[in-house]
DNA sequence: GCATTAACCACAG
DNA sequence: CTGTGGTTAATGC
């Protein structure tokens, strides 16, 4: 994984201790201080970050495997987001030092690393411009969608987050939110109960999303 | 004007 | 935490 030979999954482990997270616990907190990049093996994650004056936003939700914390450990001493597992999730903090010695020495995992980092820079700017100019019934859309294709790999799932998150998501409210999956529901693109939701029709979804 | 979108507020399960 | 309804503001015919 990640081009590594046993030797150097040794050097990235060694000095890192598993942890399990519960649903709701922070792995990272935002103004920390930078000491570890975080190693999600599995579990679903959310990155977020308070607002200067009191909201919260989700930036992204990954699931494991996949390094969090990267960035900021290159360009901060704090973290300037937090990370908070949505589901239980199995995690190990990597010291600093053992993960610069990789990327110094081992050329591959440096470009998997920069193709990663890369990536994540391109589908925020995608991310960016589809929150300020689509309507809110295209970004919930495109969040189920994600879930669906990227998350669960399954029509139908339970969302880890409550509505007032999914508000933080998408940009919105929870009031709005209700409303939105109320109006899916009622003509009949999903299902819901609860946090439970089905996709119903896919090229609808596709075509509110205006993707 | 009128319709649509979405925020904010209040109240109720 | 969630659902609903009323109100209000901005934007677009």
């Amino acid at each position: 994984m990640f081009n590594l030979n046993d030797k150097e999954l040794d050097i990235l482990c060694k000095n890192s201790t598993e942890i399990i997270f519960q649903k709701g616990e922070k792995i990272i907190k935002q103004g920390a201080f930078t000491q570890n990049i975080v190693f999600v093996k599995k579990g679903v994650v959310k990155i977020h970050l308070r607002g200067s004056i009191q909201k919260d936003e989700i930036l992204k939700i990954e699931k494991g495997p996949v390094f969090v914390g990267v960035p900021d450990v290159f360009a901060n001493n704090t973290h300037t987001y937090s990370i908070t597992a949505l589901e239980e999730t199995k995690a190990c903090f990597i010291e600093y030092a053992g993960f610069e010695y990789l990327i110094e020495n081992n050329g591959k995992f440096a470009l998997e690393i920069i193709k990663d980092l890369s990536l994540a820079t391109v589908k925020h700017y995608a991310f960016y411009v589809n929150k300020t100019q689509k309507q809110l019934t295209a970004l919930f859309a495109d969040a189920l969608i994600y879930f669906a294709d990227i998350i669960y790999k399954s029509d139908s799932f339970s969302l880890p987050l409550t509505r007032s998150e999914l508000g933080e998501y998408i940009g919105t409210t929870r009031e709005t939110v209700t409303k939105i999956i109320h109006d899916f529901s009622v003509d009949k693109i999903i299902t819901v109960n609860g946090k439970k939701i089905s996709l119903l029709n896919r090229n609808i979804i596709k075509k509110i999303s205006g993707a």
